[in-house]
DNA sequence: ACAGACCAGTCTGTACCGCAAACCGGTCTG
DNA sequence: CAGACCGGTTTGCGGTACAGACTGGTCTGT
């Protein structure tokens, strides 16, 4: 058993980044989100958007839907079982490692 | 006033990286350390480990002593008071942050 | 006295990463 | 039908974490 602190050493890459953590925090909370829905709430720009999404979907944290609304193109985004286990998980261990006096 | 989540946006760098906190922390915690315990208590490599407190000298959240133990070499670290603060404030907002149902 | 192991760190090279701006295919407006 | 706009992706750049090689010096054994 490793202490909260040394639990820090190997925490999740992928969700520690603070842009990603919000995304993935925002879509645990909403189940589904579009891209320019992201982009309003987190307030990044496009192109730095467009590659968090890339890496979250490489790392399988989350699902892509491209599909037509109307005639424009949209991206939907949800969280899968894999993310919202990654996010528990980092959750509970960021917790522990500040949670001292 | 922004949400929790959108505060994540302006963490501080230098001290959200994984093993920066765990050194801040630990320093936090110790008040004082020297580079060999700091390096067992990390795990990190040497060279790591001098490139990271290198990083929080130069964000000056640590004070750096060097002196001789006896006829070897001895650094010494210290959490000054911007450290400490900064520490605090980054705890404080990432509490926020996780924290939601 | 000298060689080699060890110690406390620092320096260097590499591979990756976050970011914004440029770009692209397509749609809407005048 | 030209130019603004939309939904994203690709590119280029600067910065960063990491491990391993290196440095300057001390200790041990013979």
């Amino acid at each position: 058993m490793s202490t909260p602190l040394k639990a820090l050493g190997d925490v999740d890459r992928t969700i520690h980044e603070p842009a990603r953590l919000m995304i993935v925090s925002l879509l645990y909370l909403v189940r589904e989100a579009d891209f320019n829905w992201l982009l309003h709430q987190t307030e990044l720009t496009k192109g730095n958007l467009s590659a968090h999404m890339a890496k979250l979907e490489q790392a399988a944290y989350i699902d892509v839907e491209k599909r037509f609304q109307g005639k424009m193109p949209q991206t939907l985004y949800r969280l899968n079982k894999a993310g919202r286990k990654v996010l528990e998980q980092y959750r509970a261990a960021m917790r522990k490692a500040l949670d001292y006096s």
